[in-house]
DNA sequence: ATAAATGGCAACCTTAAGGTTGCATTTATT
DNA sequence: AATAAATGCAACCTTAAGGTTGCCATTTAT
C-alpha cells in the first residue's frame, strides 16, 4: 500500500517552502523572468530596469543562490548568474500534487452527490 | 504579432508574488497539506499536531486568506477553513509559462549547436 | 447555571528581510 | 599609467514577520 499524498507533501514541505519563499517577492521573480530564457546576465545586466541599487539586486540574488534557484560564475570582473531549472520543476510537481488533492476531493464529492 | 513572454510574466508578477509569499513558509504549507483534500476546519483541528500557538496558526491563516489562497465562515463558536484552489492554477500556469521559455531556450541552443 | 471550547483582539518581543551608503578590490579601457 | 567598470564587504536603518501571553466574548455542553 502506497503512503498517502498528504505524507509525501509533509515530507517535501521544508524544500518546498525555501523555493516558494525565493519566488515570494516580486523583485526575485523579476529576476527569474530576466534569467528564464536561459541567458548568462552580469549582476549590472539585471540591475537595469529594476530601479534598486546594485547591492539590493546583488542581494536577492544571494537569495535565489541560497535556494538553488540560479547559479553564479566569477568571469573576469563580472559574476554571471543562470537560472537553475531544478528546484522550479520540484514546486511544480510539489503544486500538482496539492491539485491531484483537491481533483480526487472533488470527485469524491460528484460521486457523493450523484448516489 | 503576440506579445513576448516576458511581457506576461512580468504582468502577472505582483499577484504570483502574493502567492508564492503565502506559501513560503513551513507552517503555511502545513496547512495548505491538511486543506487540500477539500475538508473545512476549524482553527483548532488546524492547529492540532502543529507545536505552535493558536494564535499563530489564526495568524497565519490571516495570511493565506489575504491571499485569496483559503477563505473562512464562521459557524458557531468555530471559524471552518477550506482551500481555494484559484491561486494555486495561477502560480500552475506562471510556472508553466517560466518552464516553457526556458524548454525553448534549451531548443534554440540545441539547434545551434546542431548546425 | 456553570464550566469548557473556540476565537478575536491587542500589546509586546525578537529577529530577519529589504534597502541604502561608503569604501576597498579586481579587471578592463584608453 | 590613469580611469572607468563591476563587484564584494560591512555597517547601519527601518519595518514587517513570526510568535507568545493575557484577557474578553461567544457558543456549546454538563
Amino acid at each position: 500500500m502506497p503512503i498517502s499524498a498528504q505524507a509525501l507533501l509533509t515530507r517535501r514541505t521544508p524544500a518546498a517552502a525555501t523555493v516558494f519563499a525565493a519566488l515570494g517577492d516580486p523583485t526575485r521573480l523579476a529576476l527569474v523572468t530576466k534569467l528564464c530564457d536561459g541567458s548568462r546576465q552580469s549582476i549590472a545586466q539585471l540591475t537595469d530596469g529594476l530601479s534598486l541599487t546594485r547591492q539590493a539586486i546583488s542581494k536577492h540574488l544571494g537569495v535565489l543562490e541560497d535556494a538553488r534557484m540560479v547559479s553564479s560564475q566569477r568571469t573576469g570582473r563580472e559574476s554571471l548568474y543562470v537560472l537553475n531549472p531544478v528546484p522550479i520543476g520540484e514546486i511544480r510537481s510539489y503544486i500538482d500534487l496539492v491539485s491531484s488533492q483537491w481533483d480526487n476531493a472533488l470527485t469524491r464529492l460528484k460521486g457523493f452527490v450523484e448516489e
